[in-house]
DNA sequence: AAAGAGATGGTCT
DNA sequence: GACCATCTCTTTT
Protein backbone atom coordinates (compact mmCIF):
# COMPACT_ATOMS: atom_id res chain seq x y z
CA UNK A 1 0.00 0.00 0.00
CA UNK A 2 1.18 3.50 -1.26
CA UNK A 3 1.24 6.00 1.46
CA UNK A 4 1.10 9.41 0.19
CA UNK A 5 2.46 11.29 -2.86
CA UNK A 6 4.71 13.08 -1.27
CA UNK A 7 8.78 12.67 -1.52
CA UNK A 8 10.83 12.82 1.65
CA UNK A 9 13.72 14.93 0.59
CA UNK A 10 16.88 13.55 2.32
CA UNK A 11 18.56 17.27 2.53
CA UNK A 12 15.37 17.75 4.65
CA UNK A 13 17.14 15.18 7.80
CA UNK A 14 20.47 17.35 7.38
CA UNK A 15 19.88 19.76 9.85
CA UNK A 16 19.96 19.21 13.31
CA UNK A 17 18.15 16.82 15.41
CA UNK A 18 16.47 19.08 17.87
CA UNK A 19 14.72 21.13 14.41
CA UNK A 20 13.73 17.62 12.70
CA UNK A 21 12.20 16.05 15.57
CA UNK A 22 8.93 18.02 16.22
CA UNK A 23 9.01 18.01 11.80
CA UNK A 24 8.76 13.93 12.30
CA UNK A 25 5.54 14.70 14.03
CA UNK A 26 2.45 13.18 11.82
CA UNK A 27 4.87 11.65 9.71
CA UNK A 28 4.24 8.07 8.58
CA UNK A 29 5.93 5.02 9.44
CA UNK A 30 5.89 1.80 7.30
CA UNK A 31 7.22 -2.07 8.00
CA UNK A 32 6.52 -4.76 5.30
CA UNK A 33 5.27 -7.80 7.23
CA UNK A 34 6.33 -10.80 6.10
CA UNK A 35 4.01 -12.94 8.82
CA UNK A 36 1.35 -15.17 8.17
CA UNK A 37 0.48 -16.06 4.93
CA UNK A 38 0.72 -13.07 2.63
CA UNK A 39 3.21 -9.53 3.22
CA UNK A 40 1.12 -7.08 5.22
CA UNK A 41 1.82 -3.62 5.20
CA UNK A 42 2.35 -2.28 8.74
CA UNK A 43 2.19 1.35 9.27
CA UNK A 44 1.57 3.84 11.69
CA UNK A 45 1.13 7.95 12.43
CA UNK A 46 4.26 8.81 14.74
CA UNK A 47 3.26 11.61 17.47
CA UNK A 48 6.01 11.25 20.04
CA UNK A 49 9.80 11.83 18.75
CA UNK A 50 12.80 12.81 21.17
CA UNK A 51 16.21 14.30 19.82
CA UNK A 52 19.72 13.38 20.38
CA UNK A 53 22.69 15.23 19.45
CA UNK A 54 26.84 14.53 19.70
CA UNK A 55 27.07 17.58 22.62
CA UNK A 56 24.51 16.26 24.27
CA UNK A 57 25.73 13.82 27.54
CA UNK A 58 22.40 11.85 27.10
CA UNK A 59 23.32 10.64 23.69
CA UNK A 60 24.87 7.29 22.50
CA UNK A 61 27.22 9.37 20.52
CA UNK A 62 28.81 12.27 22.97
CA UNK A 63 32.08 10.14 23.95
CA UNK A 64 32.29 9.29 20.12
CA UNK A 65 31.71 7.26 17.35
CA UNK A 66 31.85 3.19 18.11
CA UNK A 67 30.33 0.03 16.72
CA UNK A 68 26.94 0.53 18.23
CA UNK A 69 26.17 3.78 17.11
CA UNK A 70 28.23 3.74 13.96
CA UNK A 71 25.13 4.43 11.63
CA UNK A 72 23.94 7.77 13.43
CA UNK A 73 27.53 9.44 12.31
CA UNK A 74 26.54 8.19 8.91
CA UNK A 75 24.35 9.60 6.08
CA UNK A 76 20.62 11.29 7.59
CA UNK A 77 17.50 9.75 6.61
CA UNK A 78 18.68 6.30 7.97
CA UNK A 79 18.04 3.55 10.61
CA UNK A 80 19.72 3.74 14.09
CA UNK A 81 18.30 0.41 15.66
CA UNK A 82 19.90 -0.44 19.40
CA UNK A 83 19.19 -2.57 21.93
CA UNK A 84 17.51 -1.01 25.35
CA UNK A 85 18.32 -2.47 28.46
CA UNK A 86 18.98 -6.02 26.73
CA UNK A 87 15.43 -6.77 25.70
CA UNK A 88 14.14 -3.66 23.51
CA UNK A 89 14.76 -2.67 20.13
CA UNK A 90 14.50 1.07 19.60
CA UNK A 91 14.10 3.51 16.39
CA UNK A 92 15.98 6.34 15.48
CA UNK A 93 15.92 8.79 12.62
CA UNK A 94 19.45 9.46 11.46
CA UNK A 95 19.95 13.62 11.16
CA UNK A 96 22.73 16.11 10.10
CA UNK A 97 25.18 16.22 7.77
CA UNK A 98 27.43 12.79 7.46
CA UNK A 99 29.90 12.96 10.38
CA UNK A 100 27.64 14.18 12.60
CA UNK A 101 26.59 12.18 15.26
CA UNK A 102 22.84 13.06 15.61
CA UNK A 103 19.25 11.25 15.81
CA UNK A 104 15.74 11.46 16.29
CA UNK A 105 14.58 8.60 18.86
CA UNK A 106 10.48 7.07 17.66
CA UNK A 107 8.52 7.56 21.06
CA UNK A 108 5.08 6.28 19.85
CA UNK A 109 3.19 5.89 17.18
CA UNK A 110 -0.68 5.37 16.56
CA UNK A 111 -1.19 2.48 14.12
CA UNK A 112 -2.91 2.90 10.96
CA UNK A 113 -2.73 -0.18 8.44
CA UNK A 114 -1.92 -3.90 9.64
CA UNK A 115 -3.53 -3.55 13.44
CA UNK A 116 -4.49 -7.24 13.48
CA UNK A 117 -0.82 -7.83 13.10
CA UNK A 118 0.00 -5.50 15.82
CA UNK A 119 -2.31 -6.55 18.01
CA UNK A 120 -0.53 -10.19 17.36
CA UNK A 121 2.79 -8.40 18.15
CA UNK A 122 0.89 -6.94 21.72
CA UNK A 123 -0.89 -10.06 22.63
CA UNK A 124 -3.30 -9.35 25.53
CA UNK A 125 -2.85 -5.08 25.28
CA UNK A 126 -5.47 -2.88 24.77
CA UNK A 127 -4.84 -0.90 21.55
CA UNK A 128 -3.87 2.25 23.55
CA UNK A 129 -0.71 0.26 24.85
CA UNK A 130 0.45 -1.15 21.11
CA UNK A 131 3.41 1.33 20.52
CA UNK A 132 2.74 4.13 23.52
CA UNK A 133 6.90 3.39 23.75
CA UNK A 134 9.76 3.28 22.02
CA UNK A 135 10.40 -0.75 23.27
CA UNK A 136 6.64 -1.12 22.32
CA UNK A 137 7.21 0.51 18.48
CA UNK A 138 9.91 -2.01 18.23
CA UNK A 139 7.34 -4.67 19.14
CA UNK A 140 4.36 -3.44 17.19
CA UNK A 141 6.54 -2.52 13.94
CA UNK A 142 8.79 -5.98 14.37
CA UNK A 143 11.72 -3.98 14.22
CA UNK A 144 15.21 -6.12 14.85
CA UNK A 145 19.50 -5.43 14.26
CA UNK A 146 18.54 -6.55 10.79
CA UNK A 147 16.99 -2.86 10.46
CA UNK A 148 20.39 -1.38 11.37
CA UNK A 149 21.54 1.30 8.48
CA UNK A 150 18.45 0.83 6.63
CA UNK A 151 17.52 3.71 4.27
CA UNK A 152 14.19 4.61 5.56
CA UNK A 153 13.72 7.02 2.58
CA UNK A 154 14.01 4.67 0.14
CA UNK A 155 10.42 3.80 -0.77
CA UNK A 156 11.88 0.10 -1.37
CA UNK A 157 13.53 -0.72 1.75
CA UNK A 158 11.38 -2.85 4.50
CA UNK A 159 11.34 -0.34 6.88
CA UNK A 160 11.16 3.24 5.54
CA UNK A 161 8.80 6.65 6.44
CA UNK A 162 5.93 7.98 4.60
CA UNK A 163 3.64 11.69 4.68
CA UNK A 164 0.43 11.34 3.61
CA UNK A 165 -0.13 14.61 3.76
CA UNK A 166 -1.22 15.53 7.79
CA UNK A 167 1.12 18.54 8.46
CA UNK A 168 3.30 18.36 11.30
CA UNK A 169 1.47 20.39 14.70
CA UNK A 170 1.69 24.25 14.94
CA UNK A 171 2.70 23.87 18.69
CA UNK A 172 3.94 21.05 19.35
CA UNK A 173 4.42 20.13 22.91
CA UNK A 174 7.65 19.94 24.29
CA UNK A 175 9.23 18.70 27.13
CA UNK A 176 12.27 17.08 29.36
CA UNK A 177 13.59 13.70 27.62
CA UNK A 178 12.51 9.92 29.34
CA UNK A 179 14.47 7.52 30.94
CA UNK A 180 18.04 9.90 30.67
CA UNK A 181 19.88 10.39 33.59
CA UNK A 182 21.91 13.29 32.14
CA UNK A 183 20.78 16.76 30.24
CA UNK A 184 17.37 16.05 31.50
CA UNK A 185 16.79 19.83 31.87
CA UNK A 186 16.95 20.10 27.71
CA UNK A 187 13.32 19.72 26.75
CA UNK A 188 14.20 17.88 23.69
CA UNK A 189 10.91 15.86 23.93
CA UNK A 190 8.34 16.69 21.44
CA UNK A 191 4.67 15.29 20.77
CA UNK A 192 1.27 15.92 18.56
CA UNK A 193 -1.02 18.14 21.34
C1' DA B 1 -3.10 6.12 40.90
C1' DA B 2 1.44 5.80 42.03
C1' DA B 3 5.59 3.59 43.28
C1' DG B 4 8.96 -0.23 43.23
C1' DA B 5 11.51 -3.98 41.41
C1' DG B 6 12.99 -7.68 38.22
C1' DA B 7 14.14 -9.02 33.58
C1' DT B 8 18.11 -9.22 30.50
C1' DG B 9 22.25 -8.51 27.43
C1' DG B 10 25.23 -5.38 24.71
C1' DT B 11 28.49 -1.70 25.31
C1' DC B 12 31.99 0.66 27.38
C1' DT B 13 35.28 1.54 31.42
C1' DG C 1 31.77 -4.73 36.53
C1' DA C 2 28.58 -0.82 35.91
C1' DC C 3 25.41 1.34 33.23
C1' DC C 4 21.63 1.87 30.65
C1' DA C 5 17.36 6.73 25.26
C1' DT C 6 12.47 0.36 28.73
C1' DC C 7 8.54 -2.62 29.85
C1' DT C 8 5.70 -5.26 32.79
C1' DC C 9 3.98 -6.96 36.81
C1' DT C 10 3.21 -6.56 41.71
C1' DT C 11 2.47 -3.98 45.83
C1' DT C 12 0.94 -0.05 48.20
C1' DT C 13 -1.97 4.32 48.87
Amino acid sequence: MAVGPVVLERSWFERDAPIVAPLLLNKVLIADSYEGTSATVVSGRIIEVEAYTSDDPASHTYRGRSRRNDVMFGPAGHAYVYTSYGIHQCLNVVTGRDGDGQGVLIRAVVPITGIDIIAARRAHRVPREFANGPGKVGQAFGISAMHNGVDLLDQSSRLRLGDDGTPPPTTPLAGPRIGITKGVSTPWRFRVP
